[in-house]
DNA sequence: TCTATGTCTTAACGCGCGTAAAGTTTTTAT
DNA sequence: ATAAAAACTTTACGCGCGTTAAGACATAGA
């Protein structure tokens, strides 16, 4: 088996201009299937693999596509993750993936890596409030970028995410249908825009379900959710500031710290008699399942997030980085029913 | 604010010559302190970067780092991968992240991947048990790696991970000072080799101090360990099958599953006086603070396998990939006790 | 001031591949 | 069978930068 050092040695080798190998490669069904043929057997036998910063170099496009997420230690974002890298690698393209681990400058250097890899296309996750506005709309202009998950007016070519109206209303109704109507649990401070809508729709939803909303704000930042959720909700707990015998919380990784501050303190959670409090969430983490209590709360439509993101992105590569407007794509959620309420 | 295309051009403005100005992005400290202040001072005007792909065709080696791991959904390997990250980062490397999610295919394809990038080196968390081995042996042999996590006998410059006799025999310990000693609950086969060297320390530990081991073997493959462990813990509760009142689990993602199945059984798990069953474990995964009751584990030193992981590849790299003979490295476990044991 | 050393400039080649033009061969259609 | 179309080969240039060699220049030490 030689090792072979470039195409010219390889086409050589498999009886075949440099040219038309380097056409092959480029797209293997522009060449004659008897010449592809030969091209192909003589990859079996050398092994040979274009040098790709040669190839990156001399094409204004290249096949990577960079995916950036805010915070990867949490497993929903790892998840997406998973999907969107094996749409991309199905499709054809070679996919990055970078976490901003929820600093502002992270993000930044991260995308400005990344226009250096000039990538046929990004998908973004911001990081939401503290994302650096006028740092990503410069990154937008010259990279084809589909935001996702978190929505930041007006930047990228599109966005899809979750319809967090449909989160808070289905899980605000099925709360009050089934008893209390529950107070909203969140964070002081969201780093994400998503928990703002969220705060919204369950006080529109309230409204027009005839309750008053009550919002309980806990202090923290970061994105140490569970530890914040915790230590608000002991807080809380022990101060009697819960007005109702049911909690919405603006999402499952607070909803987690908060089951476990109310298993500290002893307080039976649930929907069985025995239970004096109910607890939901949103977001349906994948560790959702396994809380004490389970944790009923509305989950994410994950495939078709992840699916229209990457389609959209596609769609938008094809047409060279220009769509015709900016759409914005959201999917309602679907509620989860476990033990928690 | 003009668009510089190439390094020609940014030299002419600087009114340095270029190579000049390819040895200061070489290295800045190469140049003249008052060339290199022209060049930085030009910089800021210009804001021009050298062409990634062009510099990467003509230098041999790249400042791309490698970073692969086992399955990225699992926080553990997400914190991590933030600090070796980070660590390659301040050293002036570029970081790539990849997940094999589980697979031995997407492993190969990543290893296959990274080839072609000609990385300076390479931080790879192998599956273990289902990777493969010739595979990763050949890439070894072109691409300076260092294995982490999970070892793989011989392959690779070195190995860097945790002790597991340290985590089990402290645990153990642990527990049969402070009560019965503990049943090993695990998967019937683990992916992991970690998962084999806690067994064996367990019997070892167990006949050390004249106890029976009992080991409880569940059935499940993949990456679900959570799902793997409750539906394992449910069919051993039910059916009576614990010999003892205290259980330690291979890792804290079983455990997560474990104490969820006891908490839906009604059975109360930790040390004081109500409780039935005290449950323990290995690893401190970021979520074994708020499991209910909070878990009581083996933490890894995740600071050391990380930081001695990316300094022994920095050493193997600037030794142009080859070291004295192969050194494997064990951090010791601390245990944390928390309310489950 | 002069020399030795270090740093810079100029000129030029090479890296591996994309791509274009012109000519040749093969395939397809009539 | 023949003409038209398609695919191929040869030749050659360009991409942006690494790198080298020869010579010009600047700096430090005496």
């Amino acid at each position: 088996m030689t090792k072979i050092k470039n195409m010219e040695e390889f086409a050589a080798l498999s009886g075949i201009s440099r040219p038309t190998v380097s056409k092959y490669f480029h797209d293997p069904d522009s060449v004659r299937p008897t010449t592809r043929a030969r091209i192909e057997e003589a990859l079996e036998r050398f092994d040979y693999r274009p040098n790709i910063y040669a190839v990156n170099q001399n094409r204004k496009l290249t096949k990577n596509i960079g995916i950036v997420v805010p915070y990867l230690a949490d497993p929903f974002f790892a998840e997406i993750a998973r999907y969107l890298e094996q749409s991309c690698i199905a499709a054809g393209y070679r996919p990055f993936l970078f976490s901003s681990h929820g600093e502002q400058k992270l993000e930044n250097d991260i995308l400005d890596g990344l226009q250096s890899m000039k990538p046929a296309g990004v998908l973004l996750a911001p990081l939401g409030r503290i994302s650096d506005r006028a740092a990503i709309e410069k990154f937008c202009a010259d990279v084809p970028t589909v935001l996702f998950d978190s929505n930041l007016d007006g930047l990228g070519a599109a966005f899809v995410g979750s319809d967090n109206f449909s989160f808070v209303s289905q899980t605000v109704e099925y709360m009050t249908r089934t008893g209390e109507p529950p107070s909203f649990f969140e964070m002081r401070t969201p780093a994400n825009p998503n928990a703002n809508r969220r705060r919204k729709a369950y006080v529109a939803v309230m409204e027009r379900l005839g309750f008053e909303p009550h919002i309980i704000k806990v202090d923290g930042k970061g994105w140490a959710f569970e530890e914040i959720g915790h230590r608000g909700a002991m807080k809380v707990l022990e101060e009697r500031g819960l007005k109702t015998d049911s909690v919405l919380c603006s999402n499952d990784r607070l909803a987690i710290g908060f089951l476990a501050a109310c298993f500290e303190l002893g307080i039976r959670v649930g929907r069985t008699d025995e239970c004096t409090l109910r607890v939901a969430s949103n977001d349906d983490h994948p560790f959702a399942k396994f809380t004490c209590p389970s944790l009923t709360t509305a989950a994410h439509d994950y495939d078709n997030v992840a699916g229209r993101s990457v389609e959209t992105l596609f769609e938008l590569i094809e047409n060279e980085g220009k769509l015709n407007s900016r759409t914005e794509t959201l999917f309602p959620a679907r509620l989860v029913l476990r033990d928690s309420a």
